[in-house]
DNA sequence: CCGGATCCGGGTTGATACTG
DNA sequence: CAGTATCAACCCGGATCCGG
């Protein structure tokens, strides 16, 4: 292990986690929990699948992740956080708070996964009435359908369909997260071209007008 | 420069930051302020000279750092962090907070920076009494000087000797570090070696007992 | 299909020497 | 003081292959 030989937090800390790709790794992970080697492969577009088990070892050296495996049914390997490992989170949260800005030029040829949506949501949405029910909104963006929903007073996005949702969002990938974020406004993201099926009574309680 | 190629704020921000050096680099010019050349090669021990070049250009490129041309009677090139990049201390904070566990084992043939106390005395010491006159400890660690102080709630730590401190720290950086984040007793300090003079009321004042 | 291992070319890093 | 120049070693990315 390439190491600072700094007797510094940030130095030992960027020891464990600053090589490259492995923070994105842990980002995958927090998102989807105990994901598949294939699925990690897919969530991290351009990653060589020799760095990825690579990293995997690394990590799991480091007691940052485990790998078990599915009982038969399943009948695969699944790599998920150890507790330290999810600890990671304020770190990641910093760096996408800081990083947001980047945002805003148009991406070419830049990847995008729709689970991703996870990170700006946590980060930026509150939902400010928790004590009326729960609200789900579908977002179909990049070909992937996600989910966002209130529970307990925070917002959390998840992969997969709403059975009946309070509203549906469809957009290009800029203006969904720049909605997010709060750098467009509803008007200005219609303008963009997001459509937006339902009422915008889910979208107001999560700050989004 | 190599990119992650990912439209994904976290992505984003290491496309930028997460080149091997370049937080240690921001960490340096976020603890010391405006630095010479010659100074941030010292604060980081082990940085090859044309790598410590390369990324203080790229800082420069990405609008992180600037240099100046310090007036004739200096007449040096200073680097210091532009607002962007002293941005990034919630990314270090968070990074030296998770890393701050890695600092139990006692290093062996690692570096050590007196100034680089300033990271754990922001993130875990405050002045539990900001009414009343501000108080300083002098602290000696590592042939370095350093002055711990109160200003207006925040603690602070800077290279330098004060004048007439309320209380003197000598011992090796486990100790003084240990003690800082609250993994050490003052008296398991002293116990391993911390030498204490003047009064332990300023420590109090600071959480240390 | 899953979970990698292996190989190879090129780019990056690190140590040292040197310079205006 | 503030870097360049040089070169070896290592790491990364891409492609291919391989056992369940």
């Amino acid at each position: 292990m390439r190491t600072y030989g700094q007797y510094c937090a940030v130095a030992k800390a960027l020891d464990v986690v600053g090589d490259r790709w492995t923070l994105l790794i842990i980002r995958e992970l927090l998102l989807r929990g105990a994901c598949r080697y294939t699925d990690l492969r897919d969530g991290l577009p351009g990653i060589a699948t020799n760095l990825l088990a690579d990293r995997l070892r690394d990590l799991e050296e480091a007691a940052l992740a485990a790998r078990e495996e599915a009982p038969p049914p399943i009948a695969t390997t699944l790599f998920r956080l150890t507790e330290r490992g999810a600890q990671l989170a304020p770190v990641l949260k910093a760096l996408g708070a800081w990083g947001a800005p980047l945002m805003e030029k148009a991406q070419r040829d830049e990847e995008f996964r729709g689970h991703w949506l996870a990170l700006p949501v946590a980060t930026y949405l509150r939902d400010h009435t928790p004590d009326r029910p729960p609200v789900s909104i579908q977002v179909n963006v990049a070909d992937e359908a996600v989910v966002v929903e209130t529970a307990d007073g925070t917002v959390r996005a998840r992969p997969g369909t709403a059975p009946d949702p309070d509203a549906t969002l469809t957009g290009a990938p800029p203006v969904v997260i720049g909605l997010f974020v709060g750098r467009l406004s509803l008007a200005q993201a219609r303008a963009r071209g997001l459509r937006v099926e339902g009422g915008v009574g889910a979208l107001r309680r999560l700050g989004i007008s």
